[in-house]
This record gives structure tokens, sequence and C-alpha cells, in this order.
DNA sequence: TTATGTGAAGTGCTTCACAGCA
DNA sequence: TGCTGTGAAGCACTTCACATAA
């Protein structure tokens, strides 16, 4: 190991490519499972099928991170997921919110998965007065006793939660509003489901889900392959 | 207009670019906002402001799909959403089906947007016997008097309703198997919700949406510049 | 011998800058 | 004059191919 590749593990300077971020966690979803079937040693071919891409892109990918391989055996399993959850901040819990408590967001709270990945949901807000104070720690997924929230003061009660994350799953109408009070909250990263660009400070991380959006690209090359 | 251009509108052969396929969408999506306000021509500027992106993307965007503006005006909002309409393959319905009748799969159903952007749910299955024979015509956004059937012979049932897309809203334990039985069904394009790389026959068009995923990146990104 | 780590080559997308038209 | 359409330049990611190390 060169000190070079030292500096790259130790201080995390180097530049790590977008796409190459979105794929960490794709890994490291793989070496749970191979934990699971008891594998401690996988090579990048093997968890390049696992992830559903090749073996030249594991390996570029992962030397990003540093030099978490051994040459002629492979990865451990074991270290390189420690070394993933570090990387993608989860190796302590992340505090999330949930905006919007309709069809989706509910959807959202009953999906373990976030749970599973480091994510704790720590509250759930809406506007509307008859969904306020419902109970909604059905699946465990959530602390016990966490009820829906009125959005009144959500900017006081996100910074007093320590929210980092919101993930806000309302109407499109209200989508940019609610964006913006979310940010005086604190909150500088948003998971967004409504099909709106959101405009907001540059320091503010957003993400987009967008399902129809999905179905249309699909549609497309249905038109021409199909 | 050239001759050269000309070819480009009418037989299509021209290559778009995937990240250009995919914000065809949004531009479709702004063009609609444009339109229900009065708006009857925009610029690329405007347009670029409207979906989150520049004006020369916009524009190098279009420009693929052919000379569809005019210099010194414009774009006309009403015609160029057609066009967009037309090469997405929205231009008649698309047909649908939803697997799975969970949590996630009940609010994709409730999502109004898949209906407004082209898409008809015309059949919804699920594998627990509970579920089966649930009504779910409960928004309008599915026809009228559709129920949940077993998945016993969904083979049959997607041909025999002509599905082209399937959304797979299944446990990730299953979702491999499942994607193979849709395929049997004559389906060619999946709208994968479960967190797996699915494996299946080159022909079979598959996106995922993997919102832990997502969560991760902005962790990631919190990590350090937070 | 085997499998990683990595410069270099290849590919594809974005941005620039201006020619081309209305 | 104003805005589109587009080669060309710039940038980023992927793939290749092999030196490197166990």
């Amino acid at each position: 190991m060169t000190s070079d590749s030292e500096q790259k593990r130790t201080c995390g300077c180097e530049r790590v490519p977008e796409q190459t971020v979105s794929r960490l966690p794709v890994y490291r979803r793989c070496l749970m499972q191979a934990s699971a079937i008891g594998v401690q040693v996988i090579n990048s071919l093997q968890l390049a099928q696992m992830a559903g891409t090749n073996a030249a892109q594991v390996r570029k990918d992962l030397s990003y991170l540093g030099e978490l391989g051994t040459r002629g055996i492979g990865y451990d399993v074991a270290a390189l997921r420690g070394h993933l959850s570090e990387v993608l901040g989860v190796g302590e819990r992340r505090r999330v919110a949930l905006i919007g408590f309709g069809r989706l967001g509910g959807s959202l709270l009953g999906y373990r998965g976030f749970f599973e990945r480091g994510f704790d949901i720590v509250a759930v807000f809406d506007v509307d007065p008859v969904r306020v104070g419902t109970l909604v720690d059905w699946h465990g997924a959530v602390p016990k006793g966490l009820t829906v929230r009125s959005i009144e003061h959500i900017e006081r009660d996100l910074l007093d939660l320590d929210v980092e994350i919101v993930m806000l799953a309302v109407p499109m109408e209200v989508a940019q509003v609610m964006a913006e009070r979310v940010v005086r909250g604190g909150v500088s990263a948003i998971l967004n489901f409504a099909p709106v660009a959101l405009e907001l400070p540059e320091h503010v991380l957003v993400r987009s889900v967008d399902m129809s959006t999905d179905l249309q690209v699909l549609s497309y090359h249905l038109s021409r392959q199909g």
C-alpha cells in the first residue's frame, strides 16, 4: 500500500463520482445478503453479478474509497460492508421526518427498508387536521407512540428534533412552499416525491423520485423496439 | 428546414441519448402547466427554469426530435406537447398491471398522476388470498369494478389483458420469480420497486425505483458538506 | 496463479459559441 | 434583432488491459 492510497482512505478528500456514489448503496445491500448466507469473501465479478453491473466497474468504484481488497483473493465481506456504511454516513443512525401522511406517505412509513438501512423516522407532519394526532407506530419501523403533527410549527419542530433529512410526500401544488419551510427548519437534504423541480438555496441537497417519469421512459422504449 | 432534419422528424431513426429521454417527460409536464395558465409560446430559457435545467440543454434535447421551434420566437406550447406525447408513446393510452397490493402497491393505485399521463391500470394481482377479490376502484384512476386477482394464472391473464407494462411492488424475496412470470405473460417493460437487480432476457426493459438508495446518497453528501 | 488497482483509451453527455432564420 | 439549432470543445463516466501484489 502506498502512502498515496493511505491518503485516500484516511482523508476522504478524493472526489467520488456521483454515479459511483449511487451504486455504493447497492453494493452495501449485496454484501448484507452475502453475509446472511455465510459468504465471507467476495470478488469483483460475484459482487458485480449481484449488483447488476460488471467487474471492472465494481473495482473502479471501490478503488475510490481506498485499497479495500486483497489481490489474488477478493474483498472481505464484513470489512467492506462496514467501510461502505461509514462512507455513506449510515454508521450512526440518521434522523428523518416525513411530510405528508396521505396514501404515499403512509406507505413510506410501512417500509421496513428505511429502518434496516439506518434511517429513523422521528416525526410525521400533515396539514389535514383530521390526520393530525393519528398514531403511526404500527410497524416498529418508527418509535413507539409517534403521532402525526400539525405543520403549523414545522420549522421549530424540525430544529427541536434535530432532523437531518426530510421525505416530502405532499401534492405538487404545495411542494415548493413546504420545501422552503423545511429548509428554514435547518434541514439540508430532501427526498422529493412531488413532480416539480424545487428551487432552493445552493447548499440544499435534493433528490427526486418520480415514478410517472420512469413509466414514460419505459413507454418511449416500448414505442420503438416492442 | 433541410431534408436532413425532415428525416429526423419522420423516421425517428436518430438515436436520442438516454438522459435526454428521461428529461422529456419533465418537459412535457412543464408544458402542461404552461398551457394551464394560458401560455402559448415558450422559449428555451423559460422551459429550462420550469424543468430545473439550462437553456442549452433544452435546445439540444429538443433538437434530437427535429426542428420543433421557431428561431427568434420560441416553441409553440401545444405543438411541442403533442410532439413529446407522441415520441414518448403516450399518444394512445398504455395498459399497465400492478403486481403486489400491499402498502406500496395500494398507494400507487391512489396516484392520479399515472392516469393523467396516459397510463391505465387494467389489472391488480396479489398472492394473499385475503386480498384477492378486493374492489380497488376507489379513485377513478382505475376502471370501475376492478378487483384484485390471484397470481395463479398471471401469465395467461397478462396475455389476455394485453398488458404492456408491469409495476412490480412485491417483497424482494419473490421479485425475481414474479418478474420471470411476468415476462412469460408477454410483458417486456417492468417498473421494479424491489431492491434487487432483476436478471431477465436482453429484450426486457427494466427501470428500478429504490427510495432507500436515494436516502443513502443524500446521507453520503450530508456526511461531507453538512 | 489469481484477482485487485489503475493509467489510458473509449464513449457519451453537457456546455459553449455562433451560424442560421424568422 | 432575438432565439433556435448545432458543430466543436470540454467534461465525466465506463471499459480496457496490464502492472502489481498476495
